[in-house]
DNA sequence: GTAATTAATGACCATCAGTCATTCAATTTA
DNA sequence: TAAATTGAATGACTGATGGTCATTAATTAC
């Protein structure tokens, strides 16, 4: 009795049709310009249809989100895994934020259309849930390679990883949505490239978070 | 023939009431939640009125957001000129943020719901223009005294006045953002105290930029 | 007192998220 | 094969809301 499950396959392959129409939507006009109806259109199903697999249009807006937070997990456990030395892995963490940042920018853009906290009323739990595993996940990642920086003596032994990895995520997420919303602002009126900018924070940080050691073995790595 | 006049200065008058009213509405329910019809009631006038005297919603919110930015104009410009040392204005000057932070949270929140681009649509040209005039001039306020600092050698003369304010002001704000949105999150998941990741944040940054003698001279005026 | 100007109104329009009674096709039953 | 059952898909409809405009009311000018 194959049916039911052929069914079943059907249903979820139609499910990422509808996620694939919107993605294609929400990246083109954002979530406020984006149009139920025009991911129907985009989809080539009812509007109706939509409904039947997600529960509102900020659970589909998420649902999209999601697989840009999984990319964004997979680089950083790229980095995690790969062989590298402790100090490389260090170096490595920024660049594969601004690779995905460069790589991936209209995913980059989802995942801070939603700092206003009213709009997240229309979101299902179970959304909301799956989004807070998957963020956990990538803190968790975050966490454990700062984690052992401070084991190999990279990194200050009197900071918290957690406070670390918050305060670094935090001013290059500041600064890139800058340089994704207001580049051009910041070179006409301060003659200021952002991504500059963005390198000379960076830099600034490392070096007070950075053991005596740390900061050699990252400069012996730039150097090379 | 004071008519005409009186006239303008009952206009003026009845734009106030309307802005007051806009104010009350916004802080309660935010830009998104709040309505026309809200506004129009709490203000005892009926919605065409208000488009008399405002062109739109977003027009409404961003001349209210502007009295949120002329408080923090002022703030600065206390700071600016009030007779301390240069080490004292620059130990002022992140204080004064949150201060603003901490006694003006809803005209903060308000300036930065605006993120998102696509909503700058309905945006007239001079209430665009007023904000940009009035960001501008907090700008150069701040430029104006990580000069002073950095003339008086307590901050690196390798650095550019305006690129240390965005960082500063960018990893503030961010983690600010976070307080206000999800400081119970952070608390659960991490017993993290977000309060205390913003000092050290700012603590980190300003080791970072600051000369031997600033780093002394703050140090000094903490111990007081 | 009458005409002209200005302020205010609220019914109305268009847009859009979300609903639901109905349709239609595929599957099961007899 | 024919009838009955299931459930996927539909699209007209509802309610909410930003914005408009013809009409009304009030004030000023002559």
């Amino acid at each position: 009795m194959g049916i039911h499950e052929r069914k079943e396959r059907e249903k979820e392959h139609r499910r990422e049709d509808i996620l694939d129409a919107a993605q294609r939507v929400f990246f083109e006009k954002g979530l406020a310009a984006a149009t139920m109806d025009d991911i129907a259109e985009t989809a080539e199903l009812s509007k109706g249809t939509l409904y039947l697999y997600y529960k509102s249009k900020e659970d589909l807006y998420l649902t999209v989100m999601m697989r840009g937070m999984q990319l964004l997990y997979d680089a950083f456990s790229e980095v995690a895994k790969g062989a590298y030395s402790p100090a490389k892995m260090l170096s490595r963490l920024p660049e594969a934020y601004l690779n995905y940042f460069n790589n991936h920018r209209d995913y980059f853009r989802m995942m801070h259309y939603l700092q206003a906290p009213q709009f997240h009323k229309q979101v299902s739990d179970e959304v909301k849930q799956s989004c807070g595993v998957l963020n956990q996940r990538i803190w968790d990642l975050v966490n454990g390679m700062l984690q052992r920086c401070i084991d190999e003596d990279l990194l200050r032994k009197d900071l918290d990883p957690t406070e670390v990895g918050l305060i670094l995520w935090s001013s290059a997420t500041a600064l890139m949505l800058r340089i994704d919303n207001e580049e051009g602002i910041w070179r006409e009126a301060f003659q200021l490239n952002l991504h500059d900018v963005l390198k000379l924070s960076n830099g600034l940080l490392f070096d007070a978070i950075c053991t005596e050691k740390g900061r050699l073995e990252l400069k012996a790595l730039s150097n090379t």
